[in-house]
DNA sequence: ACCTGAACACCGTTCAAGT
DNA sequence: ACCTGAACACCGTTCAAGT
């Protein structure tokens, strides 16, 4: 065959149908000679676009996380900051589930999870938490938002109720029914987000008063 | 060589060097043939025990989840007993923190952890927790242990602060720092499932309000 | 410059054969 | 009953060779 006098192949095109493979069948269906053969083209060839599979599994996480948006730390009310980016966040996870378990293996050098840890930290030092607060806040929500990505608790059932129903007479609920996974899963974010920001607010004026105290 | 006296293997024997693996390199380190190597066996001999690897990882997932206590559900606490059903399920799954990634897949068909999930259900609905908050309380607390363990805020940053420092100006901290990871993590989970009991606890007064003026 | 074919050192799993 | 050796269909990755 030889070269062809357009190439085939770019890291965007390499990098999208990588994306799509493991939407559509996992992290483990994503081989590079599934993916050349996807491509029309012979597993060797990708690598010189990108060195090694885990370079482009880099690439990918990044932007997926690119659309985190952290736009909203830019104002004062960091309650309603974080809950925007805790969405936002979760939204971009939830868009390609099956990454998730590679995205937790930590931002390592990802340009983009660090601007968004920049960002997250200096909107909340801005907003008055002390800087070790805001660090632990950081991890918290970004704990929440992987930890209701990566382990969706409804999916994780078998769809035959039955097997639940005789043994385990608390669950076997009409909620464990896989059609009903996402609300749940959603609805399980959101009550522990915003039970999260409220504890976090009494926590919040605590120090704030503390502050005032020292003031006069 | 052929058939010794003495059986070399046993599931217990396949199953601790196996969860020994995981815990020394990470869960890509556990291979069959390895796995073989390490109880000084060919990579066969170990489909006379286990069907499957993933029946083998299967059943370590349900040693790991034993240690899961819900004995805490048996008073009427839910506070409490949601505080010390969460330490216990982090600390049962930080004891092992590679295998995460696959207990994250879920539940599936293991014992231990539908006996979890009906325990910390039927706890929530004793208390007085109607049966879909219950369930949701569930999911959210599962996703915060599971977000707390299966990523790491602190250890997936690079050991280099430097590479930081320059270009993030609200990070670079000394708690970044690898060594403080641990301590960290813990202090995010804290903040995190404190925060997360108060804002329910919130919630709990307005339901039992609610009720009580129905009944007058 | 870009792609191929063959190769290397790995996988999980099966199966006939040995004791 | 329990283990081995050889094999099958896969991996990620390298590299000389082709156009």
């Amino acid at each position: 065959m030889g070269r062809p006098k357009v190439p085939l192949l770019s890291r965007e095109r390499i990098r999208d149908a990588a994306l799509e493979l493991i939407d559509r069948g996992g992290l483990a269906e994503l081989s590079m000679r599934k993916l050349a053969a996807e491509l029309g083209v012979q597993a060797p060839s990708l690598y010189k676009h990108y060195p090694t599979k885990d370079e482009l599994l880099d690439d990918i996480a990044g932007l997926v996380i690119a659309d985190v948006d952290t736009s909203c730390f830019e104002h004062d009310d960091w309650r309603g900051a974080l809950a925007a980016w805790a969405w936002s966040y979760r939204g971009a996870l939830a868009a390609h589930p099956n990454l998730v378990p590679y995205l937790a293996a930590g931002p390592g050098r990802r340009e983009v999870s660090l601007r968004v840890a920049d960002a997250v930290h200096g909107g909340l030092v801005r907003a008055g938490w002390p800087p070790r607060d805001a660090t632990l806040i950081g991890a918290a929500t970004r704990s929440l938002v992987l930890g209701s990505t990566v382990g969706s608790f409804s999916r994780g059932f078998v769809d035959d109720v039955q097997v639940y129903r005789d043994r385990y007479p608390h669950m076997g609920q009409a909620h464990l029914l896989r059609g009903k996974a996402d609300e749940i899963d959603t609805a399980g974010f959101e009550l522990a987000l915003t039970a999260f920001i409220d504890g976090l607010a009494v926590r919040f004026e605590a120090i704030d008063e503390r502050r005032n105290r020292r003031r006069h």
